[in-house]
DNA sequence: CATGAATGAGGATTCATTCAT
DNA sequence: AATGAATGAATCCTCATTCAT
């Protein structure tokens, strides 16, 4: 049991990444409990056993999916948070990067970001860090007067990943908005607001 | 099979609506495939075949619930549109109005509202209206001036709507923030943005 | 899960019995791994299905039988010493009377018996309660003076027990000898010995 | 196929030797069924393919545990048996040392015991030679008038052989006694009985 | 209006065993 | 002498659904 999947011939690697690609796949397009060990292992060219070989269970296969997607979703921030403290760069441009990078990812892996970060338990898990990590670098910008004093800038930083949540499903997985485009509409309507600033009250 | 559903004694119907109640509690809490008829017709004190004389499957209730969500939500539109025709009020305050009632009615039916919004397939579709909805109002706005001309209308829809998806669950549903306050926090942020005025760039 | 088996019917009453009956001889003949839930059913006329219908698990009905052996037989030694208590008669009878009434409950069932007494994991426990059973009335016996008292009971008790369990098989279940015959050569043998008492050395 | 088992080199025979001695205590422990090959190989550090190399199937290598057991016994049997003709000691002692060296034989082989005498399906067979050989040799002191006449000495021969079964378990394997006791302890209860004979009728 | 009883169809998992190297 | 990789063949179990009453 503990043994499974400590494979140490190139073979077994890469029957078990075979495995997995397409696991995320059908995992991806039909969701949990609709994938069938059955369909991945025979999309995969094995027989049954064969996926037992390499992941303890079903359940098992998910999560390596789901761990995955959030390392290297926790890779992405960090090294967008160090990259940040060396930048100079102005605000806005720093934001849009940071979320411009996000969208890549995601388009990049969009199974794994499928299973991750919408169809998972872990999903609103994964959020939840999300929400708190943006809340953080907002607030720091509001204690700089960079922001508005009077938000609740953890009200912010949901809207925001629902925002993002939202566009990733509907404009970037649907190729109607690359990631660069997305990143700055984001930031220009939040930083600026719908309001016209010509149009006086 | 015909006859399905046209029950018009009144404990065919009391039935009915108790069954309806329950499995709208399974569903919202475990998803439509953890939640068992079986266990559904047994909160609900009934044997399973009593199940089928009121539904023609499990997929049929669970419609029958994502139905109710949605022509509820459709009415809670056009009534919105109606009042919003007559009201004189300024801008902020009716779509404040306006993202108060959407909640409101989210709070007042949250069971239905897990089903409709976050676990049927017809959630996509259903926001997908919702963001019509939003971009139409969005975009008279901004043929009047009061928004700005720069902004794709429907992208801001996306964002506001994933914006209550996500607030609905983490403040909403968790009972921190009620709807008033979630839509005036809505409201505030998107129509003015987080950048401090006063500060200078 | 709870419900499980607790139907009302008498038809379903009657259906779990078949399966019973069945299972047990099943087991009885083929020990518990080589048993097969689908053989049982076969036999008795169902569909897998129907077997959870009335008990949870193969380890369940296993264990349903194993119980019914064990309450037999603790009902039968409860019955034996409530009459020895009123029982006048002299020492071997009794003895006798009571061995014999095991023989035939082993007699009349017979799957159960090999079931609980030789197949199960409890049938270790299960010999375990009678030799402790007989310890005690062998050490009554000891210390009214009817038995040596030199001699460990326990010992004793676990010489028979294992005799008991011998003769069951090789001469009860071949249909060798009868219950009353086993239960009379057992006392003669243990209470006068082998030794030829007219030969002195 | 035909060359299997047939292995010089020493160094095939000590990992044939290892895994045997690792899959008696496997079975000894779970039984035949419980016991998985993957399980005797892991822990005897060779992988599945090697444990073919030296033994045909599952059964093959339980059989060749089963027969090394019976091999040894009725080596000991033999053995006994030129002894006894030699031995001019009296009869009790004479039985003792028979039955001590089983015990012996069984403490000494626990493993192979708990195979061939408990769990093979061959242990009905075992015991019935170790009966039969029994039941000869009571039978000639019989005839030589140093037992009861009026004995069926199978019987008899049937009740010792289940007596040293139970007490192999219960006792010699729990560390209670030790061979010499329990033989000892067993010739005096069948040689004499439990009978008082300072008690009076 | 309701239920006791039963099932069709499928899905995860296990394990002894083998092939190619 | 040994192994990495793979599989055939089962077996338990679940769940939505239906039939006869």
């Amino acid at each position: 049991m503990g043994q499974r999947g400590r494979q140490k011939g190139s073979v077994g690697v890469k029957s078990k990444e075979a495995i997995l690609l397409i696991a995320a796949e059908e995992f991806a397009e039909h969701g949990f409990h609709q994938t069938k060990i059955s369909t991945i292992v025979k999309r995969a060219g094995f027989t049954q056993p064969s996926f037992y070989l390499y992941f303890a269970s079903k359940e098992a296969i998910f999560q390596e999916l789901v761990q995955t997607f959030r390392k290297k979703l926790i890779h992405l921030t960090k090294k967008s948070r160090l990259e940040t403290n060396l930048d100079k760069g102005i605000l806005p441009f720093r934001i849009a990067k940071g979320l411009s990078e996000i969208f890549q990812f995601f388009d990049n892996n969009r199974n794994l970001t499928m299973i991750g970060f919408y169809i998972s338990d872990e999903a609103e898990e994964i959020k939840r860090d999300m929400v708190k990590d943006f809340t953080k670098s907002l607030q720091a910008e509001q204690l700089d007067h960079y922001f508005r004093q009077d938000l609740d800038m953890q009200t912010v930083a949901e809207c925001i990943t629902g925002s993002i949540e939202r566009l990733t499903i509907t404009k970037l997985f649907t190729d109607k908005k690359n990631p660069q485009q997305l990143a700055n509409e984001i930031v220009d309507i939040y930083l600026y607001g719908l309001q016209n600033p010509e149009t006086i009250y």
